[in-house]
DNA sequence: TATCGAATAAAATATAAATACGGTCGAAAT
DNA sequence: ATTTCGACCGTATTTATATTTTATTCGATA
């Protein structure tokens, strides 16, 4: 086993501890203990405890990428894709929410790191949805004037959703909830003639 | 100045301080202070300082919900009515946020008050926006299947506004954000030929 | 290069003393 | 009779201090 490997080893054993007991109550004795090494062994790999917290966050922050990116082309249609990145980020949000849970502002303060990945996902939620949108514009199936307001817009109504959709654990395709605010998204509630 | 008025009047500085300094560092001697009594003397008016505490609360959200209804009354068409009701609900939950800036779990347990008043204005909100989307279909200006689960959907939308535009002090008619959300609400974006 | 145990420094936690605060009561003032 | 008050009590909160836990360093070793 060469380096990286070992260094992921770590990574993965951190990630464990961290979303089951929360970063205070995971100490690099425990870490040391589940890898089988001693714990100033994990500073051949690692500058200090910082520094896996940040490798941890940054993995699995890439691997949500990526599963919701998965989720969405796995389906064709527009309309498809926006239900599909909804549901897929709804759970996303709620393994990372194990890391977050013991935020506060100063601890966002001391490790920067956690603002920088949120920014990061921030952005793919806009350029995802972006994505969806003009996909959906280019097959006629959409009409949109302004691409980036609205963009903004459907990102705020499923904020709306998060306090509701995030306490379960997953919501099946054909949802009451995301459908209907699909639909309200889709067809707005303006008569026409 | 007979008992009904000293009760509004220490409501009134009550209310003040909590809304400044929350309701922990607000002390019952405080409270005397500016109302020019001793500490005990607090105690003819109120049974003990949860009394007060429900005594603001009641009084500031009936003020609210007053203040909100007022200002979509002023307008008349269903448009501009949900426009006004977002607007003054983002400048009256402001307000309000500073009562429960300091609220935990535990919190609004042991004042179950809280709950209550928060149930009421959901309550409120649900009844207001459903009153203006019935108005809306009567003049023929909305076309909605579903009503309970729209008003449900508008709500939400409107809850994903709340961390962008509650930070504002106030937003003037027309704001981009409001105005682009409305119109996404109105009209949505598929493609209608 | 990779691992370790022992030593050190910093942070978290527990303990004890001091203070602040909500609430009571009987007396005084109006 | 109604209203105000100061003195008092017990508990919750804060502060100060001792103790333990934990992150990090370092020299030795295989």
């Amino acid at each position: 086993m060469d380096r990286d490997e070992k260094r992921k080893r770590i990574v993965e054993i951190a990630g464990n501890f961290i979303s089951r007991f929360g970063w205070q109550k995971t100490t690099m004795e425990g870490i040391a203990g589940k890898a089988k090494m001693a714990k100033s062994s994990l500073y051949y790999y690692f500058q200090n405890k910082e520094d896996i917290y940040q490798a941890v966050i940054e993995r699995d922050s890439r691997m949500l990428r990526q599963k919701v990116w998965a989720d969405i082309s796995e389906v064709t249609s527009p309309t498809d894709k926006l239900s599909a990145y909804i549901n897929a980020r709804m759970t996303a949000l709620q393994r990372l929410s194990n890391y977050y849970s013991t935020l506060t502002d100063e601890f966002l303060d001391k490790y920067s790191f956690v603002r920088y990945e949120r920014e990061k996902f921030k952005l793919f939620e806009e350029n995802t949805i972006h994505h969806i949108l003009t996909e959906g514009c280019i097959k006629g199936i959409f009409k949109i004037e302004n691409m980036q307001k609205t963009c903004d817009s459907i990102i705020m109504a499923i904020k709306g959703m998060e306090p509701i959709l995030v306490l379960r654990k997953n919501f099946p395709r054909g949802d009451s909830i995301v459908e209907n605010m699909l639909n309200l998204l889709f067809n707005g509630i303006r008569y026409k003639k």
